[in-house]
DNA sequence: TTTAATACATATGTACGACATATGTATAGC
DNA sequence: GCTATACATATGTCGTACATATGTATTAAA
């Protein structure tokens, strides 16, 4: 096959002293990045990434629905030209991301795409920075509030002796590890009642970064809250559940608001 | 190499009726289902998923930080006793979800990874059943109810102005097309003026959808809402404006729910 | 001495061929 | 008609070779 590289080799350095005129040229007025930001997309791509958006607009012309097969993947391979490792690996993203399904000798079909399934991978708290755990607590925040409003149009008796219970044992316990438990499954079960499964997942999915800064609590009482909400908010579970009884929608947004505000000491001094 | 295949072949049948005796065994009590569940996570992994595991294991047992570089691809091979390919494989997992980078000749780092990035491939409406496109309807008011929170915290004249600009001109206007534009418009700045970057990720995310929807709204009147919001939302985007300018935030949460509930009529007569 | 051009080493990216494994299908035996 | 076998086939895994891009050392030129 022809060598790219050994007959550029020569042009190399006449490439590398383009690119330093160019960056040399734009960071006089300063328009380097912006440009930059916009050429990088273009031709950044590697083979695979091509194969990707091939794949996908294939797809999508093709009107795939969930359930439907795939070609095989030497067909894939032939038709694009391309060899089958990377087909393969195209197909691993998708993999990856939930869009298709396989298995031996019955090919692969598209699923059913699971929301949040990938995102609990990559919400490992060791790798996310202070700011986006905060921003992530602030979204729990915007959306638990909002949460009234489902609760307050789906509750029933069943769903209010649930959460009873659950705040029936955390007032008999003094542990601090019991009254952390509790405090999870209260708000967990808040999800669950709002019959809302897309939004349960995406508690679900956050779960384990609670339990980390939970965990966490003790050893650095600087991080997001300086102490278990239930120490010291103003507004208790109880509160909440007895406004969920015989509240109305704006009690329980204004309540949930300052139940939770407790984790976000600087921002309510702003 | 050892060929179980072939060393196999004449015990399969056994094994199928063996399967065969189990389930009509547990039929009969009816808690097949419920061993089944619990078998199949144990066995049911690949190659890939195995090595997944113990790389995402290696990370986090390490305190692999962003920035912090990867072993070799051959190191990690000859030290997990398989082939690249199958590493590879796993890598490109964790590339497609973001939490590694890798470029020629420098080898592969932690990433920091954008908590949405992935999902944006995923969420193709396309995909999505009817039962999740309206679970994410209702998040979408959920969040922009409590969004108030955040935003009666934060707004300034700035900020304020720029949704005047956007008002102004979608009162100037009367083509569809233009007011589904700057419906799209006005909500995704109240996303950009909440100053959290990780809540506006989640709506650019959702973005596709809506465009989905709203593209759809002449072809199917019965999907989702009946009609464009601004043409019979008894609370406009004037309105909206006006109480985050000189109304307090529960005037604000109650109007935004107001605003978007005419997306769901069959949920507003439960 | 500093700078630019070249050569080399190396890690990831791509390709190809081979076999393993699991599953669907057809066939033979009772 | 049912069961057990043999076969075909699509994905999963492996090994090797080479392409490509990038870092580093060396050399040439000013």
């Amino acid at each position: 096959m022809f060598n790219f590289q050994t007959f550029f080799k020569n042009v190399r350095h006449i490439y590398f002293s383009r690119i330093k005129c160019l960056i040399f040229a734009t960071a006089l007025n300063g328009s380097f990045s912006m440009s930059l930001e916009k050429l990088r997309p273009v031709e950044n791509l590697s083979q695979v990434d091509k194969i990707e958006m091939s794949l996908q607009e294939y797809l999508r012309s093709e009107n795939f629905q969930p359930g439907d097969s795939l070609p095989k993947e030497l067909e894939l391979a032939q038709a694009m030209g391309v060899s089958r490792t990377a087909i393969r690996e195209a197909l691993s993203r998708f993999r990856t991301l939930g869009i298709i399904e396989s298995r031996k000798n019955r090919g692969m079909v598209i699923a059913k795409p699971d929301v949040f399934n990938n995102m609990e991978r990559v919400l490992d708290p060791q790798l996310l920075d202070d700011e986006t755990m905060n921003e992530i607590f602030e979204m729990r925040l915007v959306i638990e509030v909002g949460l009234g409003d489902v609760l307050f149009l789906r509750k029933n008796d069943a769903d209010l002796s649930k959460l009873e219970r659950i705040v029936e044992k955390e007032e008999k316990t003094t542990k601090k590890i019991d009254i952390v438990k509790y405090d999870i499954e209260f708000h967990s079960m808040l999800y669950k009642l709002s019959g809302n499964k897309t939004i349960m997942r995406f508690q679900k999915m956050l779960l384990p970064i609670f339990d980390h800064v939970y965990a966490n609590l003790s050893k650095d009482t600087e991080a997001y809250t300086g102490n278990i909400p239930e120490d010291m908010s103003p507004v208790s579970h109880r509160d909440l559940l007895n406004t969920l009884k015989n509240g109305n929608l704006e009690q329980f947004r204004s309540q949930m608001r300052t139940h939770l505000m407790v984790y976000f000491k600087k921002l309510s001094t702003d």
